[in-house]
DNA sequence: TTGTAAGCGTTATCAG
DNA sequence: CTGATAACGCTTACAA
């Protein structure tokens, strides 16, 4: 039960040798200064005892702890498991083992990660939590270790980071609609301090702008990314126009769900009176009614990037802080459609017998 | 950039005291011990400093980390996050932060954690990766730290143990077919090395014999809970009954979906030709097509029972391992119904026109 | 090729 | 109330 603690010490005892000599004899790089047979000898005896270094000690001594601190928003994200996935093969394959938190969105857990992280004494730390607010606290660990901003970025360069390509997932999907033929859309954003949501947002109205069309006004965003938010929003957004919208890009594949929910209480089905695309391309999102289009994310590819990119940076810490981009995909399924060809549904359209 | 590691040295050299006394002042334990005046110097330096005590230095010191590591199959398994976010905020509670790792099912894999974990010193470990075979490497970790078994159980009652009553489970998943009127049943299981899939089937027997009824013969077993492999063994459910079963339990979504599809494929629909029971309850389980009939599970609850049970054995280490079970609930939608009053669709039903 | 010794940052214990 | 000391387990110049 409680630790049976085999260290190196009854290790060299057993073997007959200094701690040193046993230190070396199990540390590959050291261990050619070792004579063949004591080399031997020590192994033995530390597989017989069943030794394991103590990495307290070697990270204490060392300076390096062969761990990198993960900061994640929430394990339920979308891309959150593809993105560890990612991270844990690349650092598996150089011997880092990845300590990860969440934050729950909240810039009080992140600080207290932060802090954890440091006082652990990781080798570095990559982050997906970070919102403008938090630049400050995020600058403060980066001061300490080198720190890698991913998935979601903050305004100044200072930081190497690494993100999905926001800006043209927008794109995507304002390209999509406007070639269906929409012209009354609307947009469910995120919080917009958070630079996806920016980005999706400046890129969708970009390419909105660019077919001559304009959003319609609604300042509300969901505060996160779920069903019921989606609805709660969705719903602001139907009250609150003269008239509907035909299309919808949320910034998310919940709350998109969440907005076909809404539409369909008033009467609007997906995709004969309203399109709607997400984001993130959810498992199974190919199976909910309808199929959503959306736009999938190469999260797994960014979780290994985001891994190097952190090595790389371990072992050479000053260097320019690096930004990579990565891009994005649409992907079409039926919950996008032409607009409807006759007059559009009013703000309050005539009572539809509903299925339940 | 690199580290501009302040230590209990330094704050003490700038308050003029001994590293002793500053390590007191920061303890709270401690702290009554020291003058009033030295305190609040002390105090006023550490923050002026930012000083973060190491902690791997008292980790090594102390013998204690204020880490328990956690195993888990797969971040993206359904009830991974709810689990882990019980963990944590139980955790949370009484300063200790978790260490979570990844197996993917590969007991190779299990080892390697366990052994970083170790190596890392954790004060305890709760794993819901345990598979029959992993029996011994469990015990190697057991003999070290407080080890629990989450989720997953083993045959021994050696370990302290919290899981879901699958067994209730199963039988939830049976019963309610049976009282659908069902006669012609089939199940879709997940490795039977693994507790939970065991107890299922167990209990879905169960409550099947106790209304007179055998389940079909069917042998194979889906070696992963996504959705192609429910397409996959579900078309080898189709292909090997001589007469399609009218109702299916899966033992969890994703396979449930698949075996939809794979149904689906040879005309059958859900639920009007087949019935279909999953497992997990899945977010958007209730937005699919049909809404899926499923069982519920009490994962966040868990993952807070679990940590409370690590916690109390870090304290009391030589406890009784105890056994905890939590039931599940079923979660009735659409995706079960009355089996079909005419005659049974055969094995090739006659082709039906099949909306795209 | 192996041993010696010092130190990584903390804290428990013992003196004062 | 505060200081000195030793030890947690390991690694690495340096010496032999």
């Amino acid at each position: 039960m409680t630790t049976s603690n085999v260290t190196i010490v009854e290790v060299a005892r057993r073997a007959k040798v200094h701690p040193s000599t046993v230190s070396r004899a199990l540390s590959p790089g050291w261990a050619v200064y070792v004579g063949e047979a004591t080399r031997r000898r020590v192994l033995k005896v530390a597989e017989e005892l069943g030794y394991r270094p103590n990495a307290l000690a070697q990270g204490l001594r060392n300076g390096r702890t062969g761990v990198i601190g993960v900061v994640v928003v929430d394990f339920e994200h979308p891309f959150t498991a593809a993105l560890l996935r990612g991270l844990e093969i690349a650092l598996e394959a150089v011997g880092i083992m990845p300590l990860v938190t969440e934050t729950h969105e909240s810039s009080e857990r992140l600080e207290r990660a932060l802090d954890h992280l440091l006082a652990r004494r990781v080798d570095a730390i990559i982050t997906t939590a970070a919102r403008y607010g938090d630049a400050a606290i995020i600058d403060r660990a980066a001061r300490q270790v080198p720190t890698v901003l991913a998935v979601r970025s903050l305004p100044t360069e200072r930081f190497p980071t690494i993100a999905h390509d926001d800006l043209a997932g927008g794109a995507l999907a304002g390209r999509h609609l406007l070639e269906l033929g929409h012209r009354r859309i609307a947009e469910l954003c995120g919080p917009l301090d958070v630079s996806s949501f920016v980005q999706r947002q400046e890129g969708f109205r970009a390419a909105l702008s660019q077919g001559g069309v304009r959003e319609l006004a609604f300042q509300m965003s969901a505060v996160s990314a779920t069903l019921e938010e989606g609805k709660r929003i969705a719903r602001a957004l139907i009250g609150s126009a003269d008239e509907l919208p035909t299309a919808v890009f949320a910034h998310n594949d919940l709350v998109a769900v969440g907005a076909i929910d809404a539409f369909a209480e008033v009467g609007a089905r997906c995709p004969r009176d309203v399109s709607i695309v997400g984001y993130d391309d959810l498992t199974l999102a190919d199976h909910l009614v309808p199929p959503l289009t959306t736009i999938q994310l190469p999260s797994f590819h960014l979780g290994r990037l985001a891994a190097e990119m952190a090595y790389s940076l371990i072992q050479t810490p000053d260097t320019p802080p690096p930004t990579v981009s990565l891009p994005p995909t649409l992907v079409v399924r039926a919950s996008t459609a032409a607009p409807p060809r006759t007059k559009r549904p009013s703000a309050r359209p005539s009572r539809l017998p509903l299925p339940a």
